[in-house]
DNA sequence: CTGAAACTGGACGTTATTGTCCTGTTTCGG
DNA sequence: CCGAAACAGGACAATAACGTCCAGTTTCAG
């Protein structure tokens, strides 16, 4: 339901967070098991919406510009693709304005409930949550069966 | 978010649902405002799902197999692409089972949210709610600003 | 200044989605 | 039986998403 993307724009997003200092293309690829090619293109549509900072150089890297806490889910997913909401009649025929008809109604409401858990998700919450099973999966702090 | 091949299908099965009788690939194009020859994909799609039954030949068309009561929006969402839940960690590395991370936990309940949504709305509802836009919004009951 | 590290951006290939078109097959009315 | 109505399904085209590769540019260490 979410793009490819998204998915990997989250990860990096969620690993730099935890990271706190410049992390290479290569090293978040490896992290987040995202081709790191194409997560370059990824990194940089994160840098021009302003999500993260790059770096060049020996000793650069990305690196979030805001604080875990300040950025949210919703902030990176917008950032890569934006959450569109049903503003108006997809038919378009007679638009209804604000009146969407019963279906598109419940859609968007979908898609808001969506908005509104990914908008009270911190990048900070993710890393406070009491889970065993940590951020990236790359390891695991408890025991596996 | 969702594809447009969803969309298409919701706005069909809508439209049926109304009708109640068969109604034709064409009908139901020029009802829904989908491209009629990419809408008949759709719709034998939705036949082999066994939601709608096809019936050729001189009074023939398309035709819900349920009552509206009986189909929600969720069964035509996953008759044409299945809401796919995050089950299992999507690095695949070290599979945590039902233990997700707690990113994808968050990324899963959005998911979750929006198929209870789904699994809850009826095409019957959508067809008695008092809206003043009619579902295929191709009408309007109401004034228009 | 030089070179290695690291991002930037364009070109390209692959695949899935969306959409079109046409031929065939079933079905029913007369 | 015949023909029109209507779906079935394959072939194809256009577009976007996903992914790879490489040359260029910036940056810092020494």
């Amino acid at each position: 339901m979410l793009s490819q993307s998204v998915e990997y724009a989250l990860r990096a997003a969620v690993f730099l967070a935890r990271e706190g200092e410049p992390r290479t293309t290569a090293q978040v690829a490896e992290a987040t098991q995202v081709p790191a090619a194409y997560l370059s293109k990824v990194l940089q549509g994160l840098s021009r919406a302003g999500i993260v900072r790059s770096q060049r150089g020996i000793g650069g890297g990305m690196t979030l510009v805001s604080a875990p806490d300040e950025l949210t889910i919703l902030d990176v997913v917008n950032a890569v693709e934006p959450l569109q909401r049903i503003e108006t009649c997809p038919l378009g025929l007679l638009e209804h304005g604000v009146k969407l008809c019963a279906l598109h109604r419940r859609l968007d409401n979908a898609m808001k409930s969506v908005e509104d858990a990914f908008r009270h998700s911190t990048l900070a919450d993710v890393l406070a949550d009491p889970n065993p099973s940590v951020p990236l999966c790359g390891g695991n702090t408890a025991d596996e069966a």
